[in-house]
DNA sequence: TTTTTTTACGCAATCGTTCCCGATAACGAT
DNA sequence: ATCGTTATCGGGAACGATTGCGTAAAAAAA
């Protein structure tokens, strides 16, 4: 007893009509009598006939869909992205179907694979943790399957990318921490292969230097999983807090990472940011609720996922290949508030 | 220039054998000699070949897939839910397939029957704050299509369905209130047509009348969209605070409920819970980042999801037609903090 | 009236895969 | 020598929709 929509051979069965005269009429094609077009159309409209769009998917090679590749969606920045997202495809007539590859690199080529056979007509992608090797993009790509990437992005494809403003981002939180009175910042970062942790670190590092300030390896953390496992999170900072020179402040990466951060710190006993001071990537929505306040970097999540899916579109729709691309660079959104507080030597 | 993959046909023509031969061969069937057989799959492996799930689908009008309906996945519980969805799911060789309702009804309509003639093996459901009527599901329902209901569960189908003891979790949560003093509890929750938000609204009334206090309709506050609106929460807020009798404490359902119910307070300069107490359901992973750290119901999500897709793919691979369903009831987890600290008068 | 044009529709191929039937051997049994 | 069996494989329909091409009848032009 499986589920049977009715067939546009069932409207030629029951109208006495071929295939072709009604998939026509349904069409409005003006080689159709309208007597015929409105008989069809109001029986299509009684029986509630639907297009079946796996048949219009095998015959025509596109989908109307669009495959979304992010590593987890329980995650504040890639949730708002997706709605971001989904506002602009379901209003252009897309679909978006999401695959998670948990910072996996097999389970992202998995996810692509399949989505790729299932042809969507474009994807949308941000890389795990994981990926260094981005063939499996590569090949997709050079066959003609539109992508553009958002936020962790690789260099290797020539595409439309999204991204924030990273570099700003971590130079501005890094900065506004050297003026309130910090002097040695550490960074909790995520993967080493992506994008975001390049730019974060060169704007980390430069606000360092710029300041007269030493950039120190070892106050740099990478934590390989994002942060989706809470031991790393912890190791680093145990780490950095068993540095002869212990750091004052730090500045962290990504939404697991700073709640994590926050968390292990919480759980020593220390004191924010009496003890240490923080500013965090954070697209929480109550930073006003944590305690003490969040300082953060939000990035602008649902802009990204709309701009990336507007790019998207437009290569899908475009006519003649597209050959011209472009990086779009959004803006962050830098918040003070308690986390980063004045250093105990500047209040004085 | 379309990204072509390597068709069964195509494997056919380089080797010299039909479609039919080449089929049987992938599929390892007893009546292809095993030199074909061989031949064929290495062939295969080589050009790395792909079925094409989109004619598969079309064939055998199924897609190895299963859809996914949710108000939005930007909340804390959903996308716990989803991580337990895709954690069977995938194990068992579906594709999840999310959809938003973002609380809307229409949007709803749409995305099941979307969904439906993609041809997903089955439906999992937690219906929007605006839905009343289930006729979408009916119909495909009663047609056959696996549907199984997590959360927000209509009694109107009869299938399985997998909630948390809504009922427990409210009414303990209010004896805690109770029982550290207050007597004037409020409860913020969702739209009233919700499963969800009747079986909390008994329990804690079922708690108010077997402690001596009296039920009062003013103290409940229905948010028709779920909190996704930050005016609805203030304005029930606000609404309560100019009760004559204030309350001194509440119940929030919900995630969204919770934390703006928590930031309206805060707007307002009242102290949790010296002012105001407040025990919400929260799947937030960072209650005790809170200031005050929150006491929570936290929803059993992630398993939730898992034991709906199990359900949901029990009924999928069954031989015969299921008859026999069953309401799973899984236990949440109620943990004190200080956000219902106990009552000013108690304290003395 | 004959020819041409237009109207209105059907046929069949196509997309990739499966599977029901046949078909053709080879081989042993009668 | 004939038949039945078995092993291997191919032909072609089917899934639902679109579309180029062909064509009958009707209408218009000659």
């Amino acid at each position: 007893m499986k589920y049977e929509p009715v067939t546009i051979k069932d409207i030629g069965k029951a109208l006495g009509l071929s295939t072709s005269t009604v998939s026509r009429a349904l069409r409005g094609s003006y080689e159709i009598s309208s007597e015929t077009k409105k008989q069809v159309l109001e029986y299509a409209e009684k029986v509630n006939y639907r297009p079946n769009p796996i048949a219009l998917s095998l015959k025509e090679r596109r989908s109307s869909s669009i495959g979304v590749v992010v590593c987890e969606i329980a995650n504040n920045f890639f949730s708002q992205a997706i709605n971001g997202i989904e506002s602009i495809a379901y209003n252009r007539g897309y679909h978006v179907i999401i695959s998670q590859s948990h910072e996996s690199y097999e389970r992202e080529v998995v996810n692509v694979q399949h989505l790729a056979s299932r042809s969507v007509d474009g994807l949308l992608v941000s890389l795990s943790g994981e990926t260094s090797d981005v063939s499996h993009f590569t090949h997709l790509h050079e066959k003609g399957l539109p992508i553009v990437f958002f936020d962790r992005v690789s260099n290797e494809i020539i595409t439309h990318k999204v991204i924030a403003d990273n570099y700003k981002a971590a130079y501005d939180a890094t900065v506004h921490l050297i003026n309130n009175g910090y002097k040695n910042i550490a960074h909790i970062t995520s993967a080493p292969f992506l994008s975001i942790t390049k730019e974060r670190l060169e704007g980390y590092k430069a606000a360092l230097l710029e300041n007269g300030l030493p950039f120190n390896e070892k106050y740099v953390k990478f934590c390989s999983h994002g942060g989706m496992i809470v031991e790393e999170i912890e190791g680093a900072l145990n780490n950095l807090l068993h540095i002869k020179q212990k750091p004052d402040a730090f500045v962290t990466a990504g939404d697991r990472i700073t709640t994590g951060s926050l968390t292990a710190i919480k759980n020593l006993q220390l004191k924010v940011p009496e003890d240490i001071a923080l500013v965090g990537f954070s697209n929480t929505n109550i930073p006003e609720l944590m305690a003490p306040t969040l300082t953060t970097i939000r990035m602008p999540a649902f802009e990204m996922g709309q701009v990336a899916t507007e790019l998207l579109i437009r290569i899908i729709e475009s006519k003649r290949p597209v050959t011209e691309f472009e990086t779009r660079v959004l803006q962050t959104e830098f918040t003070i508030r308690n986390s980063s507080g004045l250093s105990p030597e500047n209040k004085k």
